[in-house]
DNA sequence: TAAAAATGAATGAACGTTCAATCTAGGTGA
DNA sequence: TCACCTAGATTGAACGTTCATTCATTTTTA
């Protein structure tokens, strides 16, 4: 049982290598496995498709996203400063894993992606019970979820995603005026 | 001679129509041909590859954009209150304009696309100086480009595509709210 | 009537997926 | 301990499909 997961993991990583650089079209499964070491027919064996496995890959990514961000104490801050936190922690989270960000940007541009309602959903409720209630006591503009995400934590990823594919870096300075900024739009002034 | 300019841009209209649906590699040529009423090989007599075709699209729907912009008097205002309107003018042209803007979010994605240098070049240095000075003036806080752009009229380029994809509507009042927050985040306070 | 435009069947390469054959580990009985 | 057995793991060649591109031929244009 244990080779199971290291020829799964194996796969995955590979794919994960290969797939952001190359694109999902420009990546055949015979090359995943020539570079994951393994015969072609065997990735049948771990993952139903190709899609299959672009989407465990996914899954997977995402996981680790909220694992890294949930040992982060962010449970014990409120309203605008949770928001600061939480914006410098996705942007540190980005910055730290380019092949993981340019996947998961790539996978939502990508047909096997569903979007999904606004909001906070699943293992993020909480911040989204958290933000409500910013709204409520006028901490937070009352305006739609999707428009405070891309104010705020979509200015995240796509200033990570220029920054990994342009090789461009911002000083610590510039983070965290581009912090103040993102909280200084929500803001109820 | 009239024809050239018939067939061509009617194989780029369908072009746009199939790529957007389908997305650039479950679009096929002879579809393309097939719905624009040609046959699959002339293609190859207006355009040198799918490549050459897609990259031409990008062409001409940028050039759409610009002219689109370029009517509305956006030369005579300065600083934020240009922001302001560039962003809500932006955000018009998105979304009146659905298939134009997924097929560049799809583009700005895909292999074809070769990142270009921070700031407005070429069509838009006029922009770009106008900006240089508002931020020479402590009107508009003083971030890289890459920041500015992100917090500003990137959004509005995502809050659309999401609107787009979504079939979500934002009200005129969220909208100028929307606008208030974006010149709020750069804005020097 | 010659040059340009247009056709659409043919070509060949790429690639996801399958499957018959082979290998391996570990269990069983003597 | 060893021979045998079996189920799952693994292989990689082969299959079938898709699709960008080509080109010999026909049609249109001027």
């Amino acid at each position: 049982m244990i080779k199971i997961i290291d020829k799964h993991t194996a796969i995955l990583n590979t794919a994960l290598e290969l797939l952001v650089e190359n694109g999902f079209h420009n990546t055949p499964m015979s090359l995943i496995a020539k570079q994951a070491g393994v015969s072609a027919g065997i990735i049948y064996h771990y993952f139903e498709s190709k899609e299959d496995l672009i989407n465990q890959l996914y899954q997977q990514i995402e996981a680790k996203l909220f694992q890294a961000l949930a040992g982060n104490q962010l449970e014990q801050l409120e309203g605008i400063a949770l928001l600061r936190q939480l914006w410098l922690d996705m942007y540190a989270y980005y910055v730290a894993h380019p092949k993981e960000t340019l996947f998961l940007e790539q996978y939502k541009n990508s047909p096997f992606y569903k979007h999904q309602q606004g909001g906070f959903d699943g293992n993020w409720s909480w911040l989204g019970e958290k933000f409500q209630r910013a709204i409520a006591e006028s901490e937070i503009a009352n305006l739609p979820f999707l428009v405070v995400y891309n104010l705020t934590l979509g200015v995240a990823m796509a200033l990570a995603k220029q920054q990994i594919t342009q090789a461009i870096e911002l000083d610590e300075v510039t983070l965290q005026k581009t912090a103040d900024a993102v909280c200084q739009a929500v803001r109820v002034s």
